[in-house]
DNA sequence: TTTACTGCAAAAGGTTTGCATGGGT
DNA sequence: ACCCATGCAAACCTTTTGCAGTAAA
């Protein structure tokens, strides 16, 4: 916290929008609370502590905080729209070539939904996750396209 | 194909339900093609076929495809939701214990989003993946609870 | 002063449901 | 004959939008 609504208001800022009291509330009530959250009960919670926001507003102002890349849509469940917060620079995993062996550091946030997944079905808690991808890289996929045309020349050649 | 409309008939005479014509004609529809699809298109797809199944009828059957383990949801998107087929039995990931070592051997269709993205994303040409996951099973963590409310008691005993 | 933002309420759009009818078993 | 499944249309619910007023910059 603190630092999520710097960088809302810097976003803000960046496009040339305004700041206003709702934002800042809605911004504030979001990661005043640890994990998901609903625009149901983000409502709630700001109905509770006194705020005036309406709805619309916090529908309007959702795609301002996923885009500057502060929530994210985590699942569409009970007929809703599910969010989380999005922390600073997450876990990563990698993704590297089976032939040259570079390697791609990739953050993917949609594991953590086959964790929870996990979660519930194994009844497992878990701690961490490694995700390995690996295949060709551009280079060396055009390496190898190059070789095969090569080789069909060779044998058009050779037999025709 | 065929297998599929013969899956569907066992987990519908299995689960005492009655098949209909309107149930055959909607899962033949579904897997005569490949790929995702959401309940407009498909009711267009029987339309356009010259079937008279309704939309609620395509609503009331999809959880019964998902029961089934022939369709799954993949994303909500464009305020609804997309299905996709599941095929036979695929590529398994593990997920592990890490104080017993049991391991749990589950199927995660997700992760082919996740190379997708990655091949659109990095332009490698994706080969192979490797999941594993790693937490407490449910019986490892009952024994370690147990465990912390003995530690908790002891030390209750000990300063008070 | 300009015009983006807000609240309200109505509208939109996907999904569910009540009801009477039709059809499997 | 029983009662599940269907079609229709209304209801439901979340999300979007039009509008007039409000308030940042």
């Amino acid at each position: 916290m603190g630092s999520e609504i710097e960088i809302f208001r810097s976003y803000i800022k960046s496009k040339g929008l305004r700041n206003t009291r709702e934002r800042e509330e809605i911004v504030q009530e979001i990661f005043s609370n640890k994990g998901h959250f609903d625009v149901e009960g983000l409502y709630m919670r700001l109905k509770r502590r006194g705020s005036k926001v309406s709805k619309a507003s916090i529908y309007r102002n959702i795609p301002l905080l996923i885009d500057s890349g502060l929530i994210r849509e985590v699942s569409y469940k009970d007929g809703h729209m599910h969010y989380e917060h999005v922390h600073g620079r997450a876990h990563h995993c990698h993704l590297s070539c089976i032939e040259c062996g570079k390697v791609v550091e990739f953050v993917e946030p949609s594991i953590k939904e086959v964790e929870k997944r996990l979660e519930s079905r194994y009844g497992f808690k878990i701690i961490e996750h490694r995700l390995d991808v690996m295949g060709y890289c551009k280079e060396c996929l055009k390496r190898r396209l190059g070789k095969v045309k090569e080789d069909e020349k060779t044998r058009r050649n050779g037999n025709g």
